[in-house]
DNA sequence: AAAAACTTTTTGACTAATCAAAATATATTT
DNA sequence: AAATATATTTTGATTAGTCAAAAAGTTTTT
């Protein structure tokens, strides 16, 4: 019933990230799906739901699933807003590292006001993407999500601009810093193996990298000369 | 029974403020006063303390009053602890006034992770005080609250160093800000009257201000040759 | 099309935190 | 020392959010 909780804010969060992921057509969010991502039983998640859907905020279709009205859509998005402001504010003011901030963003954008928000936006320039490349909502709830190919997809011998990073966990993010594959730096993929489960990059300073297809899934690339 | 909650650790923290406010020297903090600083019923209040003391935070006395004990004490330290950081930093780094902080770290102390503050802390260069001049913890908990006076009780016709503002109101410190009564500057009584209830103030910038003695006693001043 | 497997919903119970109001203590008047 | 006033505690109820496990619905297999 509270319409701004912590609760509420990750429900809308993680029902917004999952009809974004959702590869095919329908568009309806399943239960036990949400209820994984939020680490509770389904039987919390349909409770929850329901009530979420009595404020309007969501679509609840019994046994079928879930999906986000338009206000629930903006609230998600201003939620996401302040995380990926908060997380860039960490990375680029505080000197934290790309792979510690994506948890303590996670407490902060539930307290942070929105005129902090607005005051940190303004000091970072109005940036337009996180430090893992995740695109910021504007302050109305808006956002411009440009899909990007993964190197599952992208050309073969192709110099392309590491654009985004769809995984947080701190270990793989790690992973993937000491081996320079942050967004902004070029790659290439020199050869990729379904049989094999294998993808290998060449990183502009020459570092030859060698990553598994679920892994390869996550790093999202764009043409190079769309910012020469 | 969560030993760390908002709400203990804002329990917590109205006790510790309140044995501090104490002038007498019995240090119990009694439940009607703690109700009313937290805005609770007072019955709210002695269910929370009960609690509070089967974990060994606080030793309560039935009828009579709280008081926290050293694990308490440190507790209710660390959370002004990354209160008082934060406020300073959101001063310093964010450019924000010194009148809206305090509501913004009032919820941001309970979600910041200790290491952030410890980088907060680090990026402030160890500060002793926040904004408002109140004393910032260390982080094992000490604290060193040197005992000012204030403008009913300092002496008159004397130049002193204004330390510290006992009221968070952001009405009053917007007042005080518009009269260059902020921590830092040297002021001088030059009139004390109580039948008029009534305290005239010169700042260094020659502009005189007059308060009443309710204001007056939350304006805590040291004598200047303490930082030459 | 029945059986089996899986998912979702419902039900009942629980914890944290709160309030309203009755019951009980303590303090203050008279 | 009673009577009155004030403060505190207790009791019963409420809301938000959760889990365990039973019940019901949907899908898949045979």
């Amino acid at each position: 019933m509270p319409l701004r909780s912590s609760t509420v804010e990750n429900y809308l969060k993680a029902i917004y990230k999952a009809e974004i992921a959702q590869t095919d057509g329908n568009h309806l969010v399943p239960m036990g799906y949400l209820a994984a991502s939020l680490e509770v039983v389904p039987g919390t998640a349909t409770t929850m739901v329901k009530a979420l859907a009595e404020s309007g905020l969501v679509i609840y279709e019994p046994y079928s699933g879930v999906r986000l009205t338009t206000a629930g859509q903006k609230l998600a998005a201003l939620v996401l807003r302040r995380h990926r402001l908060m997380e860039l504010f960490l990375v680029k003011v505080l000197g934290m590292s790309w792979a510690e901030v994506h948890e303590e963003a996670e407490h902060l954008e539930h307290a942070a006001s929105d005129r902090l928000i607005d005051r940190i936006d303004d000091m970072l320039g109005r940036p337009r993407v996180d430090p893992h490349g995740d695109p910021i909502p504007d302050p109305d709830g808006t956002v411009s999500t440009p899909h990007y190919q993964t190197l599952l997809t992208c050309p073969i011998e192709t110099t392309l601009e590491l654009a985004r990073v769809t995984d947080q966990d701190a270990d793989f993010l790690r992973f993937l810093e000491s081996n320079g594959l942050v967004p902004g730096q070029l790659i290439r993929v020199e050869a990729r193996d379904t049989v094999a489960d294998h993808v290998l990059i060449r990183g502009k300073n020459e570092r030859q990298v060698s990553i598994g297809m679920r892994a390869a899934a996550k790093l999202l690339v764009s043409s190079t000369s769309h910012s020469p």
